[in-house]
DNA sequence: GTACAAGTGCTAAATTATTAGCAGTATTAA
DNA sequence: TTAATACTGCTAATAATTTAGCACTTGTAC
């Protein structure tokens, strides 16, 4: 049975995973580095090797070390987890989630920032129908 | 110790945290109706139990049942959930974050919706700096 | 090639999460 | 008020997650 992405992960295995989404891929010492509160190394390891198990991660060998990636695509991950925060906060409505972002950083959101969104809106316009 | 929402939550308390954020508020059954592999009654009742015990929810008593609900303001619980997710995957930027959720409805997007969206813009735009 | 450093694979132990089910308490309807 | 129903509280068992650490391998510098 087919699953969506992050919703039968482990509370260390979520966290691993959020760490390799933010960057793209890393390594078991990178991982353990942008965990807050870290397990052990060992303890990466082997949650990175049942990530690989489960098909939620693949790896390349670089020189000595292994280099994690996520086997789904990021751009996919992103639209899961969208869906999944608009779904649960949201009622589903794009534009309180977007009224949300907005809020969110309303302070250091600059012009360039603003008028990319504005692009964003009428190129939704133009094309939404 | 401060901890950010989701993030010490095991798979069981995480499910059922989204379900009463998506209905405001739940009793044991209703938890229970909403998640599609749901545990028993008995194991529901027991994770409300735990997951009000460590501060994320509380109970009123109405007639003869509990009707659990956050503890943490649903808005502020908003705010967390989209500031996690634009910075696991979009880098901080609310521009890729609003682009992702325009792309997530592109075709059901109606004008009414669209035009709320740019109203939204327009104001950040004004208040903004 | 040898030794050192830095990896990985694995297994078994410890911890934490999840569950079932019994005992008790409150609510409701007759 | 009594019986039936629908809850909650709890404890103990089971299952899953998380961990440490040893054994082995590979790369690197001399």
């Amino acid at each position: 049975m087919k699953r969506s992405e992050h919703v039968d992960l482990s509370r260390r295995e979520r966290q691993i995973m959020d760490v390799i989404y933010r960057k793209d891929s890393a390594t078991a010492a990178e991982v353990m580095d942008h965990i807050p509160d870290p397990p052990s190394y060992s303890a990466v390891r082997a949650l990175l090797r049942i990530l690989e198990d489960k098909g939620h991660l693949k790896h390349d060998k670089v020189g000595p070390r292994y280099v994690y990636k996520p086997t789904v695509s990021v751009a996919r991950a992103k639209t899961t987890a969208m869906r999944h925060v608009v779904s649960t906060f949201f009622d589903g409505s794009v534009s309180q989630a977007v009224a949300a972002l907005l809020d969110l950083q309303k302070r250091d959101l600059n012009e360039e920032e603003v008028d990319r969104l504005a692009e964003l809106i009428s190129q939704a316009k133009r094309e939404g129908r």
